[in-house]
DNA sequence: CTGAAAGCGCTAACAA
DNA sequence: TTGTTAGCGCTTTCAG
């Protein structure tokens, strides 16, 4: 076969630089500078190579910039689940940074499956991303043995309650937990039930149960009812669970949920069931979804930011790759609070 | 510089074709065919392979791959929003299919922006995915220039009243707007609102209202008031939109909503303002997400199956790159129909 | 500031 | 069934 001597072989296929290159009268390296904007192109050359381009309607190849270069232009992002609005949220703030650069998103769902998580990540690092967003803190040994030792930049979202192996964006569960307890205990609440699904999976959903369990106690007010449901958090699920529990605890004056889905369900029950909220009984939950306001009660929750966390997190990314990170902290913690609605 | 003669070079680097090339004592080739179970390859030959490939932690690099092989194996999704379920539960479903393969999911969101779309279309075309999924039947002319030059399949998600470009899966939004404005004037209403938002951006929605409209008008019972809103879809804007076009007319006997959002906002504003829904008023939303049916009331709505939209459109797309579609339709309408909850 | 040479890691095409 | 050769389209040296 005879070696590609001149552009004229790619004939309908897609322009090369090669292509711009003979069109423009110019290296091809020197075009690949224009279009890296490297430095050391004079202004002539690059007008030159950028006509030839356009006349052309050359667009760069990613996949062959990202063999040479050693890197691709993706972001690999993994998120555990799809089935609230938490993680999309977080993915249109990743979004809303990444889009106004090169970079690109890959994404990996993983169903709050650890195991399933190691794998995206091994086939995700194969890719040589420019970086990783994953979420939480608790990883296989194997997934952590990967993330340390890839040399891209890794951000673990979503939890501040201990450290993060690269760099770290999250709200501390710890605290949301306490606060909790302290805001129920403080509104004068004493037989306190809390209600969790998903076999509690996400560790983040322990650490706030355990930590509003410890402070609950501390307060000489322990918990008095605990309901864990199997099945993905819902709506649906926490009118199931809330009556439920209120079958074998009909006392309760308190019930904390996981999340708001679960409080929302929660909260229909008690309307529909014909309680008095927040008289008969308080019920709150976690993360502050929009919907919280739009009930006929506002729900109590704990307010967290998942668009500015995947913000924060997108452009923590770019700063270690641009080596803007050189003093400042690589692990933030995202502001938390209690927002009193008319649940408790 | 001297040429690589041996894969000792690469120390500390990532292991390549050359390494188990070297250690199983094949050649690379061959090793090659081996992960990508190519046809020809001995079993002998294979099980040496593969054991020095685990030795040596060997992955192959898709990037290279791509590059010799002239494909990627991404496919990319572009999305027109992550603020409600909608699309999230679409990305479920395509994720669900393709997370079985080795083919990976590259995002965009182009915020319901034609220009947007148009530049993450070029952007991610030069990726050379091998699969396109795009929302919608309308675009931009160069958008649609392009996705009917690249060779690769696109599929065109969302919606059926149209023909698409290569394979689509979608609604008959028409018949959706036909089927509620049915629904309402045989449940007895005489004055119709109509509410929408996001200054009806989706054509799709404009498809919806027009079809409602003109059934009225065969009904002989046209519009009695409408109201699109400038902003994004939500929970809150129904509510205020609601409210505003009770105000200026508080007649009306029955409103029906581009989407459950919006048609839940309605309904709790209704429910909190003392309207007796559905005797004062009808509600009627669009897309039957969960939520509906978690309302103290639940929203008639009319159901659209986006999970499985999105399975379906993955599944068209691997088909077609399979060869497996030849007899079959290159275009699929999914069902749809009113689901009667409690508030018409 | 510009260019020539030599690959990046893999696979298509062709031989054996 | 296995191997040889020649790139994929770009970027990294290193020289001018």
């Amino acid at each position: 076969m005879v070696s590609n001597q001149s552009a004229s072989d790619n004939v309908g296929g897609r322009p090369t630089l090669r292509h711009v290159a003979e069109r423009s009268g110019v290296s091809e390296i020197s075009c690949s500078r224009v279009f890296r904007d490297a430095p050391n192109v004079s202004s002539a050359l690059r007008a030159k190579v950028l006509a030839a381009a356009s006349a052309l309607g050359y667009t760069p190849n990613p996949v062959a910039g990202a063999l040479a270069g050693n890197a691709t232009d993706l972001v690999a992002v993994i998120v555990p689940s799809m089935s609230n609005s938490v993680f999309p949220e977080v993915l249109d703030g990743i979004d809303s940074v990444l889009s106004g650069t090169r970079y690109r998103t890959v994404l990996g769902i993983s169903h709050y499956d650890l195991q399933t998580e190691e794998s995206l990540v091994r086939d995700l690092i194969a890719w040589n991303p420019r970086g990783l967003i994953v979420s939480g803190l608790e990883h296989t040994g194997a997934t952590r043995q990967m993330l340390t030792r890839c040399k891209m930049p890794v951000v673990e979202i979503m939890d501040a309650d201990g450290t993060p192996i690269d760099l770290g964006v999250g709200v501390s569960h710890t605290r949301a937990g306490r606060l909790m307890a302290q805001h129920l205990v403080a509104s004068g609440r004493q037989r306190i039930g809390y209600i969790g699904a998903w076999g509690e999976r996400p560790a983040r959903s322990v650490k706030r149960r355990l930590a509003f369990e410890r402070e609950l106690v501390r307060q000489g007010i322990p918990l008095a009812a605990r309901r864990i449901e199997a099945g993905d958090s819902s709506v649906a699920l926490g009118q199931s669970a809330t009556e439920a529990l209120l079958v074998t605890q009909p006392d309760l004056d308190a019930i904390f949920y996981a999340n708001d889905d679960l409080a929302i369900g929660g909260l229909l029950y008690c309307m529909g069931a014909g309680y008095q909220v927040p008289d008969n009984i308080a019920l709150a939950g976690f993360n502050g979804i929009a919907l919280v306001d739009a009930m006929p009660l506002r729900l109590t929750t704990i307010q967290t930011a998942r668009y500015e966390m995947g913000v924060q997190a997108a452009q923590m990314l770019l700063a270690d790759l641009e080596g803007r990170l050189d003093g400042r902290p690589r692990k933030l913690t995202m502001p938390l609070k209690v927002r009193q609605g008319d649940t408790t």
